[in-house]
DNA sequence: GATGAATGAGCGTTCATTCAT
DNA sequence: CATGAATGAACGCTCATTCAT
């Protein structure tokens, strides 16, 4: 009999993390005001009281549950990357795209985005880790690869920092729309199809043109 | 004594749009739940109890504030669009990116994607309204332009849905940075000159491959 | 019919006071920790948040309280006083003696000291108060007795710090005791009497002896 | 390896008496309802469980505590006012002051009084239990001096009952003062000398007067 | 026996809502 | 109509107590 969930004394350690889990999702689903202590407890199976004894209060919950929802992603894209140095860069960014897609958007990381929109008026540090530990490294990524390319010629010359936002925004948005506005996305909506398609598009429209 | 704002005598008629004013003001600041009743009234000039003489309660309070704002603004797009039918589709599609962040973009209107992302889970209602009187009309704005230019060979074949997302994505999150991740955006960010970046990008994106 | 006691929107001014009447009450009673705030609402015939609107919290109603008990008793004690100018060191101390016990001893005022006593620790902001506001300028108007009839030659020469708290003890431990350790107190306790018989006891023990 | 205080062979016997150590000095210091029960088991070093292997719940534990506190005193003070028998009864009282104050005043049972007084109105068969073993017995020794000196003419005639209160008031008090209002005592207090300056006070204020 | 993770009743506090004036 | 004092349900958090290990 391996598994006994029995409601005292269980397996201590795993239950931050489970608290962690069920403030995720319900945090994710209805923001930080909706969501009840109560209800967290309950949907990580314990009592009310138990969430106190790992996590200070509501707020600190909900931003122990952003750094642990963060930081274990980034320096698997980053290693990634680095795999891709001898492709060109276009060929980077809609790999990257489409990595940036699979790791965050097919996942459930793909409720942060909404998440972060909705609270950050009320979280500024929160929306400074946000802001440092994810967006930041992010878009250095596509910015190194925005300015080779224009240094190689291989895409014409352009505003990095607004590209920039404009080439993150689609990404985003999508993720947002998922756990929001899901009326707004086509019915049977394919995230990679979706990518797919942004990206013939920003290649194209970066290229430089040829010199007839 | 053409105006004189005494507490009592003031136009009655204001009272609600006022309110509607104040309660806008602080949702798309603070979201739903952290904004107080008292704090609304406080802001429209009113006791706490004036806002109950118009609205039901809080929630309708919220629906009415956003079919204020929503409604109103869409005949207009719709008129400009109008004007513009002897441009091509490219011309067209631009006029009416740069429309849409003058109209809203710039105006405090811009508040509301915010607000709709981060609400909507919580207020289904809500959030079809906002879909069908806003979004849905707009969508289909700049989806027949993509249908116009790829059946008159202008644009490539593209996946029109997809990119009618790709295309909406820059825009509507450059207003949600400015209410929600201001870090985000560049320090001195120029709506316009943004939106220029984009259009240069999705006008060469877009466009069909001269053959030969 | 000049009462009408309506459960809203009654005499507003009157609130605070009734509030505080019933959180003196009930503090002397069972201490700052075992008195819920919805007891004192009860008490005071009003809903659990009614105090808030008067009171910061809790701990600010208890503070509020004691400043409201203490604040105004003072001036009448040192106003007297004066008027016994013309009396022996001795008799005078007698009088404040007995003034002190009809004064505070024989009115609700008498609960301060066991209250004070239990919950100083707990709230030093109070404690200081309390000594300062109170314990000091009645300590200031006996050491003057005691010194003057010291100089004077009327009281034999005595360490003044501790004869003081040797006199002040007995009236402060009466009130204590029937407010606390009632058990304590002979069962037809009266007061006056005992007053009276401290000062016979005081009035010897002080004296000088008379040469000769 | 005679004694090793090792976390489970500890002498056992000692554990409930170390826990009554610890629940005394936190309960005299902060109060029945400020201490709690975690904080006395961790200052006695057991576990959160512990103390309720040996005390049913905390009421019980604190009425354990002050029957331990209380009981062992009251023997030795009898014992030692009998060894006193040939002196007069105002030697016999100095005597007895001056033994009380070094047997509680100056022991860490001087916290006992001010933690009676804060809870003897919640806890009403504590108080009982603290009159008849503790205050009962030493009332009956002074009573017994004042009565024997009255008698003998050494003592002038007074009311025994209020005279025993104001004689013991400023023992009692002293106690108080140096666990609660510490601020309302000089600050160099000295217990003995203190005692000193109010049985001076005493032995005069009780002599009956020489006939001229 | 001893532990300490877990429980859940209970309290302080907030705020949407009401209604006598 | 407008006010704002009052209400009371609901939520965050604490801590005495339990019990599987």
């Amino acid at each position: 009999m391996p598994e006994m969930p029995s409601p005292r004394g269980r397996r201590k350690e795993a239950r931050p993390s489970e608290i962690i889990s069920a403030a995720f999702a319900l945090f994710a689903e209805k923001g930080y005001a909706a969501t009840k202590m109560e209800d967290i407890a309950r949907a990580a199976g314990v009592s009310r009281g138990t969430p106190y004894l790992y996590f200070t209060n509501k707020e600190e919950l909900f931003k122990a549950m952003l750094r642990d929802m963060l930081l274990p992603k980034l320096q698997e894209g980053e290693a990634r990357l680095l795999a891709m140095a001898h492709l060109s860069a276009g060929e980077q960014l809609c790999a990257l795209l489409q990595m940036w897609w699979q790791l965050q958007g097919e996942t459930p990381l793909a409720a942060l985005p909404k998440l972060m929109i909705a609270e950050a008026g009320n979280f500024s540090e929160v929306a400074e880790m946000y802001q440092k530990e994810f967006i930041e490294p992010g878009d250095a990524m596509i910015r190194a690869l925005l300015q080779k390319g224009i240094a190689s010629g291989e895409f014409r010359p352009l505003d990095v920092e607004y590209a920039l936002t404009a080439i993150c925004a689609p990404v985003v948005m999508a993720m947002v729309m998922r756990h929001s506005l899901t009326c707004c996305l086509p019915a049977e909506f394919d995230g990679r199809r979706y990518i797919q398609t942004l990206c013939d598009l920003l290649l194209q429209g970066l290229r430089a043109r040829e010199k007839a």
